[in-house]
DNA sequence: ATCATACATGTCAATATTTACATGTTGATT
DNA sequence: AATCAACATGTAAATATTGACATGTATGAT
């Protein structure tokens, strides 16, 4: 499916940026719901430059520090727009290795299982703060056609994922105290 | 991290399944959170006959069809069970090509937008009311050593990700349609 | 008898992803 | 002058995953 054509088509069409930048833009908020690291990157550049869907002009810092600044081309951003227009089925799975564990639990204790969960929720209640801190930036919804209206609603949906999950935690939580209060 | 093992692993401590059968449980409730073809199990039902995690008997249906029924060793259970107490930390990305897509929306005119959250909450809509008949086998919550209290908990928690996803489609076609009304 | 569906097991090639290996520069601080 | 963090680009090996290829049996319905 080459997502991640798509993913960097879509970042360059934002401006021109190098392998680096690119890098580090899937390890900041879009890390949220994609990530790729500098090793699949740049093989991808070469293959999207190869294809004709990028460009690069070299720049240098200092002496002789080379970069190359990837561009999108015409052809490039005719394919990103096709793509971007396309109807997708949902997936069948989103894979969740804690969900899975939860799955198998009543091989746990239930004290085991808490723990456990309680781990899980504050991992997730501290990204949610950060999260939130992010949102504070954006006071108001940015304009449909502004580049932040993209960052705006994926953050928004962000948030809401962690609220949710937190809340399911607390749900596991829940049952498992009233369970062990059944048994006494 | 060999999850497919753990997963493999805590279904065999279930009942001794074939690899069939296995495929089967990968594409059912378990399908919401994980995911695995025959392609893959196969091949590693074998390595973990070789590590010495399971063992299988063969059964035959019929006159010739052989079946092998896998069973979770001693062994099995104890790396299984290692793994279950582990505290994990939370995964920086859960990937969503949906929610890439939203992120570099500005590229699409509002009216295109709508259509395809409106095309994924259908999609969405219809999987919620799917496991929403499905939780209706729980009328209540099953005993803490049930296996089928994980069954539960995974259940409820894939119930509250569909609303969830639900709620901020939703969302983002309010966005959407305010941004549509303030420009006339 | 034929047909369709479910049962049953495997391999292979291509793609995707992660982690480690590998190297070097630039600019700011101490 | 030394050190550190950030900039910058690549390759290699291992693992994970998907989709196609490949083959055949059992059972129930028509």
């Amino acid at each position: 499916m080459r997502v991640l054509k798509y993913a960097i088509l879509g970042l360059l069409i934002k401006r021109p940026m190098t392998g680096y930048e690119l890098a580090k833009e899937f390890n900041f908020e879009l890390a949220e719901f994609w990530h790729a690291s500098h090793s699949q990157i740049y093989p991808e550049l070469k293959k999207l430059n190869d294809e004709g869907l990028v460009t690069y002009d070299i720049e240098i810092s200092g002496d002789i520090l080379e970069a190359k600044r990837y561009s999108i081309t015409k052809q490039g951003e005719l394919e990103f727009t096709q793509w971007l227009h396309k109807d997708e089925k949902i997936p069948k799975t989103q894979k969740d290795i804690f969900r899975l564990r939860m799955y198998f639990s009543n091989n746990l204790d239930p004290k085991t299982r808490i723990h456990l969960l309680e781990n899980q929720r504050q991992q997730h209640l501290k990204r949610l703060n950060t999260l939130v801190k992010t949102s504070e930036q954006y006071p108001e919804v940015p304009d449909l056609y502004s580049d932040r209206f993209g960052d705006f609603v994926v953050l928004k949906g962000a948030i809401m994922r962690q609220e949710n999950i937190i809340a399911w935690i607390d749900q596991c939580i829940g049952y498992i105290e009233a369970g062990i209060k059944d048994k006494s």
